[in-house]
DNA sequence: CCCGGAAATTGATGTCGGTCAATTGTGTCG
DNA sequence: CGACACAATTGACCGACATCAATTTCCGGG
């Protein structure tokens, strides 16, 4: 199921008090969950990690037992075509949960691997689900989350240029980082050019152009895998339709929480 | 908020006694309900229409009330991005839901147009929502599928080519319309080429000369709106990943119910 | 400290599909 | 029935991005 030795859910009992302390708690819970409730979250709450950079915290194929909340690090989801190509669908950092798309038929329809030290909060999904009956708003919850990354989706979908879906990913990006407490100015990328690329369905060299094409107009400076906005009004006004229509837009796009 | 005339949810009698007769019962609602609980689902549902083509069912920036599944007809939801271009996001037939997208925020995000005389049931959202808490299965039923949208719109994201992209779109078309109880061989189709296109991500030029090209292939019989599938195993074989695992994919790729 | 290999950059060339334009076919309404 | 507006088709051309290829840069390990 991963490349984990334990692949079983952990409960390390210092992990299991986390959700009442969680500074990521808004973002991966129903806002206002009384103490009662958050108490009886935690019952079912397990840890995996931490996973190291390759390891893998499902594959494509794997039963979906829970769904995952990224404590800290980054995971990317990917599949793999008929022709052996791999796809990035996503970037998941602190805060976001991954696996949603397994509900539904039972397996999960893409694998997901750790960019980076990355240790992750696990859910049962079964316990989860009969949980949510009982606790008012966490069943609105699941379905607002899983709706917001339904219209995230759809956008994606919309055919832009490459120097509107670049834009716009490194807009976005740098919104949801500032929502994590990190600078909105200063992104360190912590996936490859390549992963980029494949999430944009772009040429890792049409990035690799992109790039330098924005920072020759002053938008952006690079330096390996760490970036300066320069000029983020400009990048957000590039990403047109992705990130137009105002900041909530930004976030709905790439599937916050 | 519509074009209709009346535009808010109209209970018939008559229509409101559909459930437990419908013979969609099974594409909209979760396997296996019991009759007193179909019963008090119909206690919510209202229907709406009928609309005639052009009309719309909701628009986007409208605030979200309910779900909707279709009766008869079909709709097709679109966005209208900066430029004032129109992006097809779906086709929605017999059975099959609409709106789910904007459980959050709690507005559409897209727009909903009647493309023939069509009919829908209209589900309160606030009260299916508490319903799902009571009712074993309804509740699991909804996430199932807003996940399995999900799942479909990844996949659709893929970078295909056009060919594989329209390839796929005939084929799972001729799935869903073979669920209903339709030809699967026999494909009529509801909508302009415009729209196919701007779903597909293509110029409607390029949806012409490929239907040409199937044709002259001899995998197709394209006459106007009617369209016979002389090869469908080969529309799947090139349709490639989007159809490629089999039938259940491509059920999924299509947001079936 | 230096080396091997992957990541990233940069350049040259090809191609798929979009755009523009002209023509034909068709459902609809006077 | 005839005319009009729009849908669909077909052809010519072009541009954005992929692909192929060659360096260069950088990071991790011995």
């Amino acid at each position: 199921m991963s490349d984990n030795s334990s692949d079983k859910v952990i409960s390390i009992s210092r992990l299991r008090q986390a959700c009442r302390n969680c500074s990521l708690r808004d973002l991966c819970l129903p806002m206002g969950l009384s103490n009662e409730d958050l108490q009886r979250l935690e019952g079912l709450v397990g840890s995996r990690g931490p996973l190291r950079r390759g390891d893998h915290l499902f594959r494509e194929g794997d039963g979906f037992h829970a769904i995952y909340a990224v404590r800290y690090g980054a995971l990317k989801t990917y599949t793999i075509d008929d022709e052996g190509r791999e796809h990035v669908l996503g970037f998941h950092m602190a805060g976001e949960l991954a696996g949603l798309d397994a509900i539904y038929p039972a397996e999960h329809a893409c694998s997901a691997q750790a960019l980076q030290a990355t240790s992750v909060c696990a859910v049962p999904f079964a316990r989860l689900e009969s949980l949510a009956r009982d606790i008012s708003g966490l069943q609105i919850h699941l379905l607002r989350v899983l709706s917001k990354e339904l219209g995230a989706t759809a956008h994606l979908a919309a055919d832009h240029t490459a120097e509107q879906r670049l834009a716009g990913f490194l807009y976005s990006l740098s919104r949801r980082l500032g929502l994590r407490g990190y600078s909105e100015r200063e992104l360190h990328l912590f996936m490859p050019r390549r992963d980029i690329a494949s999430h944009l369905r772009l040429a890792t060299e049409t990035v690799s152009r992109l790039l330098a094409r924005f920072q020759q107009q002053g938008l952006i400076k690079v330096s390996r895998k760490h970036i300066e906005l320069l000029d983020p009004e400009a990048l957000r006004h590039l990403g047109g339709a992705m990130a137009g229509a105002g900041p909530e837009a930004a976030e709905r796009c790439r599937g916050d929480l």
